[in-house]
RNA sequence: GGGCCCGUAGCUCAGCAAGGAUAGAGCGGCGGCCUUCUAAGCCGCAGGUCGGGGGUUCAAGUCCCCCCGGGCCCGCCA
């Protein structure tokens, strides 16, 4: 497989035996952070456990089945120092005692100290609390928090691969697909952060009728150089053959009447950007299409020009936009060479000599119907038991619940997607040496990813080592788009209205248009954008407006980045940092908030990577942003009194690595000025 | 028809994984605060039958069942 690096660099993956790719359960992946006391990058989650710890063990001696989790252990809403379990309340019936009764018991069992930060143990009702020492936690806090070790992850040594984005290049990018990109990327520092070695690899879908269409079309007006952008300029190229294929359907009586009128706009709106194109490209058919892409499938180099130049140019415009966020990746896999490096023929010998291949014509399909009624792991990956495949299968339903086969290729022998995307997918596994892949693709796409994983499963691997991080699509509100109709917001339009916003707002203030102010508003706009899109849960659609990413208040991008420069510049003011502190000086509500805010970092970041949110990250560095600036405003540093001063600048310390870590986990840039 | 996802304030969303101690933000609306570390900020007011109904539980926005409403998928498209 051809590697192709931006910066020009190129490297062959090393083969890698079998054995060492399969994955561990995502559960037991997880634990609740570093045990070894005195290492922890989380105190306040050494905290926790240790206190889960102390009351399982009590209650298994004492014979009752109840355990805790670290992650239940609740902050009280009446005291700011106690973190606690409803622990009365689970045990109450065991030992016919009430809650309290119950919950003392428990509390006389433990053993204080040995709970880190732990000053006492007691009851109140129902629960068992811990009253918290801040004057070791917050400086165990407060110095991880200033290093940005805070959270940090013990490197792994094992690799994980994220690929993302993976957009057709076709047409420019659009907010949809700048959601898959910033979510990918956003999880990629995530895992990072925790310690992993993350590979980046984005799969240049070359290879099918999408870009086959933009590559005919290009080849009938090869005489035109390219003008502009290269992803805006073939992206018209493609409209264009779109619509001219369309018409020509819609003429032929293949395809509704209605919607001829459309397809002519589509040719009108060509014209309106660029002429050229409209004037050169006049006339393209179906089977013109097919037939390049059978023969840029089979290797002829003719097409192989034509395919790889729209591929390649459309890529180009890609990461451009890509970089200019911050986006960038490891590796990029081409389609094509999986057919021409016989990963298809692999993955196809494979699945044949498992038995479930299955030929309609010269058509060939995985048996999905047998699958699931045959192979445990497989109905597994479809939730479904023994049982109910057999009662499903009764009832004759079992074809509605589960598609009985998955085609691979069509019968003119050219492949479809899924084929291979079946063949990525052992490329993945067997030429690399990334333990798991989390593929970030659409929901739409849930259905095809389990009959991936079903394949997977069948050629004889861990179908755990794919998993599908499922992202909702952008809706832009009151706004059609269509990429075949030449229709669409494109990430670069975002961006450049939200920059020159931000250029507007910083010259109302007086600062003129310098090569600093540019490129200050460029990170704002970045920032502003990307929020936008990271905000919202994955699974949830985004509901999309230009007002929300041109709004740079409160729980927005440029807030988070307003803080985080105001932390920045009162230490830059305040001068030497001081060599200690004392943690009791900050006695404040806000200030006491603020340091027990960022001790629960490291557990949102486990959280954000467990639950596949990233979301919570955004979340997160908002409240505490939030936190922070109504701390700004009644709490002076530089002038505070001698003491106050130094433990305030350390709060500010932490604050600013904290808060500076989230940003750089969500992928939005800091900034020192704005 | 079947499968998956979503439904919390006028709007956009957290909270549901791990059921607990008074349902939270932002935007929008109304009213305040710039001789003090950047007002992209802060303070206050108004706004809720957590889609509906059952059930489990000492305790349900959170778990289970049914229903209603919306989205996506069920292609030899991607």
């Amino acid at each position: 497989m051809r590697i192709l690096c931006p910066g020009g660099c190129s490297a062959r993956p090393q083969p890698v035996s079998l054995g060492s790719a399969s994955a561990g359960s995502l559960t037991t992946v997880l634990n609740n952070g570093p045990k070894v006391k005195g290492m922890t990058t989380d105190p306040l989650g050494s905290m926790k456990s240790a206190l889960a710890d102390e009351v399982n063990k009590a209650l298994s001696e004492m014979g009752v089945e109840e355990s805790f989790s670290p992650l239940q252990v609740a902050r009280s809403p009446k005291d700011v120092d106690v973190y606690g379990l409803p622990v009365g309340f689970k045990i109450a019936r065991h030992l016919r005692r009430k809650p309290d009764e119950a919950a003392l018991l428990v509390a006389e069992r433990i053993d204080a100290s040995s709970i880190p930060y732990a000053e006492e143990v007691r009851v109140e009702a129902g629960y068992l609390n811990v009253r918290v020492s801040r004057e070791t936690l917050f400086k165990d806090v407060l110095s991880l928090a200033s290093r940005e070790e805070l959270g940090r992850g013990e490197s792994k040594g094992e690799k994980l691969m994220v690929e993302h984005t993976s957009v057709n290049p076709v047409h420019p990018l659009h907010v949809g697909s700048g959601r898959n990109a910033i979510i990918g990327d956003s999880f990629a520092r995530i895992l990072d952060f925790l310690g992993w070695d993350v590979r980046r690899h984005y799969l240049v879908n070359d290879c099918n009728l999408q870009v086959a269409i933009l590559a005919a079309g290009r080849s009938k007006i090869r005489h035109l150089k390219p003008k502009g952008k290269p992803d805006h300029w073939f992206g018209l190229i493609y409209a264009m053959a779109n619509a001219i294929l369309e018409i020509g359907r819609i003429k032929r009586g293949e395809s509704e009447e209605g919607d001829l009128k459309e397809w002519e706009e589509t040719i009108e709106r060509v014209r309106a950007q660029d002429p050229e194109i409209a004037e050169g490209l006049t006339e393209l058919d179906d089977r013109y299409v097919m037939d390049l892409l059978k023969r840029y499938q089979s290797g002829d180099p003719d097409a192989r020009e034509v395919f790889r130049e729209v591929a390649e140019s459309v890529l180009k415009g890609f990461l451009q936009t890509l970089g200019r966020m911050g986006i960038t990746y490891d590796q990029f896999d081409w389609e094509s060479e999986l057919i021409w490096e016989s990963w298809v023929r692999k993955s196809l010998e494979k699945l044949e000599s498992s038995g479930y291949l299955g030929r309609d014509g010269e058509a060939i399909y995985v048996d999905l119907g047998r699958a699931i009624r045959e192979r445990e792991d497989v109905r597994r990956i479809f939730g479904l038991t023994e049982d109910e495949v057999r009662r499903l299968e009764e009832e004759g339903r079992l074809e509605e619940v589960v598609p009985p086969r998955f085609y691979l290729t069509r019968s003119d022998g050219t492949w479809l997607y899924t084929g291979t995307d079946v063949a990525y997918s052992l490329f993945k596994v067997e030429a690399t040496d990334v333990r798991r892949c989390y593929n970030v693709i659409a929901t739409e796409q849930t259905l095809e990813q389990k009959e991936v994983r079903a394949s997977l499963a069948l050629m004889g691997y861990d179908p755990d080592f794919l998993i599908h991080f499922a992202y909702e699509m952008v809706n832009l509100v009151g706004v059609r788009m269509s990429g075949r109709r030449a229709l669409y917001i494109t990430l670069d339009d975002l961006l450049d209205e939200a920059k020159a916003k931000v250029m507007k707002i910083l010259e109302e203030r007086g600062m003129g248009r310098d090569p600093e102010i540019e490129e200050i508003a460029e990170r704002v706009a970045v920032g502003a954008l990307k929020y936008a899109l990271i905000n919202v849960s994955p699974t949830k659609v985004v509901q999309f407006r230009w007002e929300r990413v041109l709004d740079f208040e409160t729980n927005s991008g440029p807030f988070v980045q307003y803080s985080y420069t105001r932390a920045h510049n009162i230490l830059k003011k305040a001068g030497e940092i001081p060599e200690s502190f004392d943690p009791s000086k900050l006695s404040s509500d806000l200030e006491v908030s603020l340091v027990y805010m960022l001790a629960e970092f490291p557990e949102k970041v486990r959280s954000a990577y467990q639950l596949l949110r990233p979301d919570l990250i955004s979340q997160y560095a908002n409240e505490l942003a939030s936190t922070f600036n109504k701390f700004y405003e009644t709490h002076p540093v530089i002038n505070a009194p001698e003491g106050t001063r130094e433990a305030r600048m350390w709060l500010v310390m932490g604050v600013r690595g904290v808060l500076g870590k989230a940003l750089d986990l969500i992928g939005v840039p800091r900034l020192e000025r704005m």
